[in-house]
Formats: C-alpha cells, sequence, structure tokens
DNA sequence: AATGAATGAGAATTCATTCAT
DNA sequence: AATGAATGAATTCTCATTCAT
C-alpha cells in the first residue's frame, strides 16, 4: 500500500494517449499508450479501472484544459462581439497550438465510447464562457435559431477554420478575421 | 457461367454495413456485417477483398446516394439563393430520412481507412452541385474567405442543424429555414 | 452427360500443379492450381476427388515420366556398371532438363499427403531399372548393405549431384563423372 | 520485475513444436503447439513474434542440439577416419535417440519457412566438425568432387542408413558399420 | 504500487469443397 | 461437364485485462 498514486504518472498517461490517439484513433493499443508514457502495461489499469475510462478521462481532460484558456481569455466587460471574437481566437489558438490534443479531441468527439455523461460534463466546464454563449442566446433566438446555437456554431466554423489553416499556415490571419466575421454574420446583431 | 456475382449480394453487405458502422463504428466485425446481410463470413471477401475495400466502397455508395439525391433537387436556373436553399432543404431531409446513412457517413468521414483517393473521387462526384458551389465562390472570397467555404460550411452548418432537429422533431421546418438563412447571411450575398 | 472426362485437361491440371506445387510446395490453394490451368476452381474437382487425391497423382505422374525416361535410356547389354552410368547420366540429365517436375518431386516426397500406396506404387514402375538394380544387389548385400541400397544411395547421391550442378552449371560434367564415380567407388566391385 | 519470461516455457514450446512439426509439418497449427506445450495460444507469441520465428529458432535448437552432440564425440588426434567414424555414429545415434527431433529437422530443412539466414548461422555452430570436414576436402577434391561434398555426402548416407535401421533394428550395428564403409570407399583415400 | 508475462476471446482473412446455374 | 460464387471451419495474430512476483 503505501505508495500513494502518483498523479505524474496519470498525467503521463494521459498525455501518452493524446499522442496516441491522435496518431492511431481510439483503437490505440493501451499497450502502446503504456509505453508511450513510460509505464508497465498493467500500471495503466492502476489508474484508470478499463480503457473507456481512460478515454473518456482523456476527452475531459483536453476539454478542461481547451475551456480553461478560453475562460482565461475571456475578460469580462466590453461588448459582447469582442469577447466572442476573443473566445473565438483563443479557440483557434489553442489548436493550432495543440495540434495533437485538437486531433485526439476530434477522434474521442465522434467515439461512441465517449459517454453522454461525460459529453454533459464538458459542456458545464466553463461557467464564464457559457454565460457569454447565453447573453448571445437573445439574438439567436431572435432569428428562430435555437438557444444554444452560438457555442455549437462556433465549435464547427472555428474547426473548418482550424483545417483551412492547416492548408494554408501563412494565410492564418486573414482565415481567423474572416471565418469570425462570417460566424457574426450568421448569429450576430 | 455458374452463379454470377449478385448485386443484390452487394447491395444487402452494403446495407448491412450501414446499420453495423452506424452502430459500432469502424471497428465493426466484418463477421457481423456478414451476418446481418445474411451471407457467410467468406462471402463478404467475394464482394470486397478486404475491410477497407469494404468501407471505401460504402463511403463512396452513401455519397453517391446524397450526391444524386442533391443534383435531382438541383433545378437549373433561378436566383443563386434560391438553388443553395434547394440543396440545403435536399441534404437535411436526405439526413433526416436517413438517419443511418448519415451516421455511418460521420463514422467514415473521420476514419483513417478511408484513403485520399476516394475522398477525392467523392468530391467529384455532383458536378451540377460543384458548379453551384463555384458560383459561390465569387461571394465567399470577396469576403476573404477561401474558394471552398461554401461548401464546406453547408456541411457543417447543416449536420448541426439536423442534429436540433434530431432533438426536436416538430420544430424541424424552423430550424431548417433558421438554419439556411444563417448560412446565408454568412456567405451570401 | 455427354461430354466425357478431357484428358487434355487433367493433363493442364497436373502441368500447372508442377509449376505451382514447385513454386509454393503442398500447402499451394487449389484455386491457385485451377487458375494456372485455366480451368474453373470447382472443375479440379471433377478430375481429382480432393486436394490429397491431385497430390498423389501428381507424384505418380512425375515419377512415372522419371522412371520412363530412365527405362528407355537402358539399353540392355553391356557391363553393369555402364547401364548404371547411363542411368544416372539420364537420372540427372533430367532433374537438369526438367527442374520444376523436381522441386516437385522434392516437395511431395517428404509431404505427409503422400501415402505409402502411392510410394510403393511409384518403386514398382520401372521393372528394367528394377532388374538392374537387382543385379546390383549381389554385390551391396556382400558389403553388408540392404539389397535396395544401390537404387536407394544413386537416388539420393544424383540429387546433391544436381544441387552441386545447379550451384556451378559450367562444371556440370565433371560433377556428373565424379559424382557417379564416388557412387561405383561405395556400392561397385 | 514482475513474472520474468520463462525459460522452461520456451523450452515447452520448443519441444512441443518439435512433436507437431514431426507429425504434421511445418503447416501445424500454433493453436496445437500452444495447446501442446500447456501453455495459451497467445503466449506462444510473446516467446515468438510469429511462426515464422518460431520455426526459424526451432530449426536451429535442433541443430544445435545435434551439433553440440556430434562436436562432443569429436576427440581431437587419432585417425581422420577414426574421426569420421565417430561423428557417422552420433549422428546416426542421435537420430535414433530422437526421432521426433528428426523428423521435424527433415520438414523444417525442406521448408522455404527456414530463411537463408538461419541455414547459414546453423552451418556455423560446430567448428569442430567444419575443421575436420575441411580436413576431409582434400581427398575429396582429388577426385573431381567438391570441397564440401564429405559433409553433404554423410548427411544424405547417414539418413538412409537411419531409415534401413528404422525398418530392421535388429540390425542396427551391421547398417551402420556398412554404411559407414560405403561412405568411406566414396570419399576416403 | 509497479511490473510485464499470461490469458483467451475475438479479428480479418484463407481455402478446400459444394452446389446452383 | 464446366463454372465460379458460396460456404464456414480453421488460421495467425492482437489486445484488454488479470495476476503472480
Amino acid at each position: 500500500m503505501a505508495r500513494p498514486l502518483s498523479s505524474e504518472k496519470r498525467t503521463a498517461i494521459l498525455e501518452a494517449a493524446t499522442q496516441v490517439v491522435a496518431a492511431s484513433g481510439t483503437s490505440a493499443a493501451t499497450a502502446a499508450i503504456a509505453k508511450s508514457a513510460g509505464v508497465a502495461e498493467g500500471t495503466l489499469f492502476t489508474y484508470f479501472s478499463n480503457k473507456d475510462e481512460l478515454l473518456n478521462a482523456l476527452y475531459l481532460d483536453i476539454k478542461s484544459d481547451l475551456h480553461a484558456l478560453m475562460t482565461r481569455s475571456l475578460k469580462p466587460g466590453g461588448e459582447l462581439v469582442d469577447r466572442c471574437r476573443g473566445v473565438w481566437d483563443s479557440f483557434i489558438g489553442w489548436g493550432l497550438a495543440n495540434p495533437e490534443k485538437a486531433k485526439a479531441l476530434k477522434q474521442l468527439a465522434v467515439s461512441d465510447r465517449i459517454t453522454e455523461e461525460t459529453r454533459r460534463l464538458s459542456s458545464g466546464l466553463s461557467s464564464p464562457m457559457t454565460a457569454m454563449f447565453q447573453e448571445c442566446s437573445v439574438m439567436v433566438v431572435q432569428k428562430g435559431l435555437p438557444k444554444t446555437y452560438a457555442g455549437t456554431l462556433m465549435s464547427v466554423m472555428a474547426e473548418i477554420t482550424a483545417s483551412y489553416i492547416a492548408g494554408e499556415p501563412a494565410k492564418a490571419r486573414r482565415h481567423i478575421r474572416a471565418g469570425f466575421d462570417a460566424y457574426w454574420r450568421a448569429i450576430g446583431q
């Protein structure tokens, strides 16, 4: 007993899982993840009782990271449009700075191994952001769109913007700006 | 000439694959697909030389189905906005009418088992639609967005619209209309 | 009914089997043999009721070919040593002229799919040769060796001679002569 | 350090493989080998990464065993003929004492799953024996035979001697003596 | 707690043989 | 008789998970 679970090891496993899932999808072998984390195959299972639990934890971990960043970048006050643009910028910036996390997240998002519970938990992560998108909901509903539309749309539009940037890194700034403008035309004022 | 390869059987396998991939993703077992198609495990491999070939064929098959419908719904002439709305409507209508195909397609689209070649083939399927989105490219480029933006954006916006409809089937009409209006604000005129 | 079994087709299958077994051993697929013979997969089974029967027939076929040649080259009369040398020469000549048959035969000889019955049948094939080796048996028995030693030894010594020739084709004549001389020292006078 | 790889288990697998390959050839199922070794099907693959590796390891293992014995029986000094006879005796003795190893070796020797590399490794196993056959090479070359003839011929002549002994075990001594005498007439003095 | 060997239930694929045409 | 699609048992190998050390 004695030795407590090491959070370093847990982190190492999650980081390794990010790389490996980004590269090979959710069918990545747990042995490959353990090896990449520098721990034994069996050790992985003292931190996560099975592969699904690991994948769900990874999903939450990456989402937390993303939301933490976006929340940090959300200075209260100012025009709604400016705050939204700030979130948009940091959202895309995160994807460019963390391509492996972004890729892993994409894989996890479509996997049926991520439970509804996990998805629910992840969407409740960032209250400041939630609040901001709630402010948007008035505009959005006036247009006949569902309340949560602003958040959902930003997520998918940011993603396609990121993929255009991946193809033309030199034009990143233009894509970011034009992408947000399109977004705002769709839902803003 | 012995028993000829039966296109019914090929179709049955593709249909079974649609169901099974929709339910379990691309990790679905070929045995499960064969069983669901009512053929022997080995028979699957007389129609598709291996699993990857089956998945790629399935991707093309579903895409063809979708594009065929959208092309049919594309009456030449008339305002660009009206033609775009027609495509939008039939795109979403197809997803609602073929939820399994839509779900399977989503899984296939993110799988790295679908080759670049297949993706290329599938995007060249519907020339009338390609032409329509090319008409959009002028507007889109004026807004600083990439040439292919109109098609890409419609695809993701239609998809989120479909998911809202799935949650509130009664409001389908409203979602479809409001969704397209948002789309057109983003890229149109 | 009508059409009788075509001996051409039977021959084609045996020839194809020779090639394919030479190349891939007795684990060669019957489908590969049929294809190489230019007949349908199923047709093979109207000529040979199963794979083992085909392999045994092939063994006998090749052995017959070999024995026929050696019997032809056996002119009656003359010294025993000269007749033996004649058989030796034609034995090795056959292997050099029919490398695929030789290779297939080698594979078949060690396979446990060739029955004892087949092996027995094959050794009784050439009576003139049997007679010659029986003449040898006197010498051989005087040396404390088993009666059938002369035939057995020639078979293995010729085979290693052939493999040396395969490595140094230019020295074929010398290998053939020196090989026989060694053989005759072992069992002759 | 968890359970260490057990050399007992490795040995058990190789022994099981010997039996099974002797009985069924190289097409023996890995499952059958594992079962016969008393380990799980998967365990075989922690000791040998695939079937070919197992077969090659088995080939080397049996050859080592054989060469070790023959090397042990090779007392330095004395006449060449006596040393050769010693090797001959122990070669045949090994085959009689280890019929399964002998049979498995025969199957492996003709299989194309045994690589050139493995064959090369195996022939370099016993340097004392190599040296002895090199001493023979002078005699052999004088007779117009290839340098390596002595070793090659002993191998095949011993093998046919062993098979005669298998048919008449009571006459083992006579076969062994007469066989070697024939061998020595062929290549000696 | 950490390790990694052991396990055995699948997974994809092959293939001899059958059988509808 | 000839064809080749259909069959399903068998094969090699993988992998999440367990468990002895």
